[in-house]
DNA sequence: CCGTATCCAAGAGGATACTG
DNA sequence: CAGTATCCTCTTGGATACGG
């Protein structure tokens, strides 16, 4: 019986897509720097090391929390080093590795074009609010329609 | 009573932080293409037009309510359009609008970065998760400790 | 063919209190 | 100062079934 369903085919389908997926370079960083706080992270970093207490200061939304699991997932990945200097009380300090730094110019990127566009995309979304989309209806022939 | 606790006064703070983050437009870009489906959405658009049935079928990882999803978002964000023929059955076609194309290069600059240095990032967590990150203890002088 | 509605599981993120 | 532990909420995303 090796006729499987529709449905049977579809799931495998959908498993093996995603196993690429989550292997994908692209995504796995998409993924990263999607977390709340990389990016503010990162940026406060690109002037140079910061303490713990620093950090949390100066990114006052985010709670302790996610600020240090922020912090250990950007350690593991290689982007930065944590550096603790054993004093009473305890120093640690972060700052980025070289890897972590050619990331910047990337991050700076994204920021380029949302500071140029989000204007833009405010506007198509008032428009798509208020205009409740009833757009663009082109009278088709009737073709096959596949 | 104008004297406030430590603790109401960080309250504010992050509630003000979080203000200021909520509007930021690379923290709201970074959101969207955070978004699982996003990258690749706008990638397989990027070749030109495409039905919904197409993307359900090379993005075959997504749900189709994820993928609708996406796609209105999207919409809303100005960055494709959704054009419906009428004709039986209903045709449906997306392509990305002047702005969406404009984002494709930050993408391609993302992808480039990322193809370069996964290998980079999975050493970094091989030695992370090997070592205990047992690291970087500098013997301290005992200083002020701020 | 395209989309919506419903239900549900898992994880992200946050508040708070406590330790070295 | 830096970090951990606990608990709790809300969002994300997926499965499934139905409607135009």
């Amino acid at each position: 019986m090796t006729t499987r369903t529709a449905a049977e085919r579809r799931a495998e389908a959908r498993t093996a897509h995603r196993a690429r997926f989550a292997d994908c370079p692209t995504n796995r960083l998409l993924d990263r720097l999607g977390d709340k706080w990389v990016a503010l992270v990162l940026k406060e970093l690109s002037d140079g090391p910061r303490r713990h207490g620093e950090l949390n200061r100066a990114i006052a939304g985010a709670s302790q929390k996610m600020l240090t699991e922020t912090l250990r997932r950007l350690e593991r990945d290689g982007l930065l080093n944590r550096t603790v200097t054993a004093a009473v009380p305890v120093r640690v300090t972060y700052d980025l590795t070289p890897l972590g730094r050619g990331l910047l110019p990337v991050l700076a990127a994204v920021t380029r074009w949302a500071e140029e566009n989000s204007g833009r995309i405010d506007a198509a979304r008032r428009e798509y609010d208020e205009s409740g989309a009833r757009d663009a209806v082109r009278a088709g022939s009737g073709g096959t329609g596949q």
